[in-house]
RNA sequence: GGAGGGUUGCCCGAGUGGCCAAAGGGAGCAGACUGUAAAUCUGCCGGCAUUGCCUUCGUUGGUUCAAAUCCAACACCCUCCA
């Protein structure tokens, strides 16, 4: 495949967008030499990103990633997006106290599909190399697989966190769960990578790349860089669907933008830098900051013509949208509310108008059985939600 | 194969015969406040109904004036032993 050719900037321009919101940079000074060394002779550096198809929706959690390796693709490198639907067949231990249950292969490619579609919102989907590592994987021998082995040694792979917890507390390992590794490694080895990027809770598998790499006929070693975690919504675990603290990147424009309003100014603070790749100017208004960063993403997920609706729509303070129009007969309050769909059910109803929340033509209604006459109004429940009724 | 523990409202979880539509927390909803859909505070949070009624505690059946609570069978989950 060859990519449309980008000149490479000088070294200190990429490197300071590069280290932006990077945790470990491993070697450094190799890291620079890389770069040097591209930039002299303008051939670009092979990006390697690996990518488990588990995960069909993707969140913001995984676009600090992609940004990352956007940034990558915009600097004139090759980036590589690659799916590890071989790996996948056992699937990753790390961080796990037991093996995971492995993936059938029809799950597998349509999770790589929904993922890879959706990450073309970030990256620059001509400028990307998609591969599969089942299309060298897949094709070991026993003996390959042999060799492979053989280039490392258990003592190291205990030193793995896990694997070593799991090890002293006489839980099981399965012997192919130390493949994993291994064959993430060999991965980096046929795409002879220049840099991989990964999560930080990635690092072992990343140097074990390395590793690999040298132990496989002295290539030059990749140089491996994690970024940050982003936390979720709560502020407190890492952003993750399970944990549903998370945004995810096709959510509507006016979610998006009012999920993030609605963090705090500190795990703003946070998140700004990571998906930004800027500082938060520490003077600047947290407000202003905050509603910057909630435009820049919807901007960035759906339009620009989407984030500046979104962004009106905000600061005329979410007047509800899609107002219906609804016709029915004449009925006491509670009845009109429930056919109108403001309510889900009579009960519903009576105490959202006890409570106050209920209001016609901006005047606020709180007996639940008094009979709304013929008319037409604007009725409101609550703040967000409205509908034109004609009562006749 | 053997022994034991569990199944409660959207989720977690208390409740071992009447005072239980069922504690508490979370989520959610309404209101107040606020730069914010954050934080905080107040109220609500099964359904029907203009004072009252009806259906809910894995399923089915039984005991009782009365059961989420007792008994039986069944289903599913978990732990320990082998």
């Amino acid at each position: 495949m060859t990519l449309p050719k980008i000149a490479i900037p000088s070294v200190d321009e990429q490197i300071d967008v590069l280290t932006r919101g990077v945790v470990d940079l491993h070697p450094r000074e190799l890291f620079r030499k890389k770069l040097e060394r591209s930039y002299a002779t303008q051939t670009p550096l092979v990006i390697k990103t690996g990518f488990d198809p588990t995960a069909a929706d993707l969140h913001f959690g995984h676009t600090v990633l992609i940004e990352k390796m956007a940034q990558f693709q915009r600097l004139g490198h090759d980036v590589v997006f690659l799916v590890g639907d071989y790996t996948a067949l056992i699937g990753d231990p790390t961080g796990r106290n037991s093996a995971r249950p492995p993936l059938n292969e029809a799950q597998i490619r349509e999770n790589a599909a929904t993922y890879t579609a959706q990450c073309f919102k970030i990256l620059d989907r001509d400028r990307t190399r998609v591969e599969w590592n089942s299309s060298w994987l897949g094709k070991m021998s026993f003996n390959d697989v042999i060799t492979l082995a053989s280039r490392y040694n258990l003592g190291r792979m205990l030193e793995r966190r896990d694997f070593r917890q799991r090890f002293e507390q006489n839980q099981q390992i399965a012997l192919h769960e130390f493949l994993y590794p291994l064959m993430q490694g060999y991965d980096s080895v046929m795409l002879k990578a220049d840099i991989e990027l990964g999560g930080h809770d990635q690092i072992f598998n990343l140097y074990m790349g390395r590793h690999l790499m040298e132990a496989y006929g002295g290539m030059e070693p990749q140089a491996v860089l994690t970024v940050g975690l982003l936390l979720g919504l709560d502020g407190v675990d890492k952003m993750s669907k399970s944990k549903g603290n998370h945004i995810g990147i096709t959510e509507e424009p006016d979610d998006m933008f009012g999920k993030v309003m609605s963090v705090s100014d500190e795990l703003m603070a946070s998140w700004y830098p990571l998906l930004t790749g800027k500082e938060l100017d520490k003077e600047s208004d947290p407000l202003a900051a905050k509603k910057n960063l909630a435009r820049l993403l919807v901007e960035r997920f759906h339009s620009v013509a989407a984030a500046d609706d979104t962004f009106g729509w905000w600061e005329a303070g979410r007047p509800p949208r899609n107002v219906d129009e609804v016709r029915m007969p004449k009925g006491p309050l509670f009845s009109v509310v429930l056919k109108a769909g403001g309510a889900t059910s009579g009960s519903d109803a009576r105490r959202k108008i006890a409570q106050g929340g209920v209001s016609l033509d901006g005047e606020r209604w709180s007996d639940a059985v008094k009979e709304v006459p013929a008319g037409t109004y604007l009725l409101q429940v609550g703040k967000k939600w409205a509908a034109k009724i004609i009562v006749s």
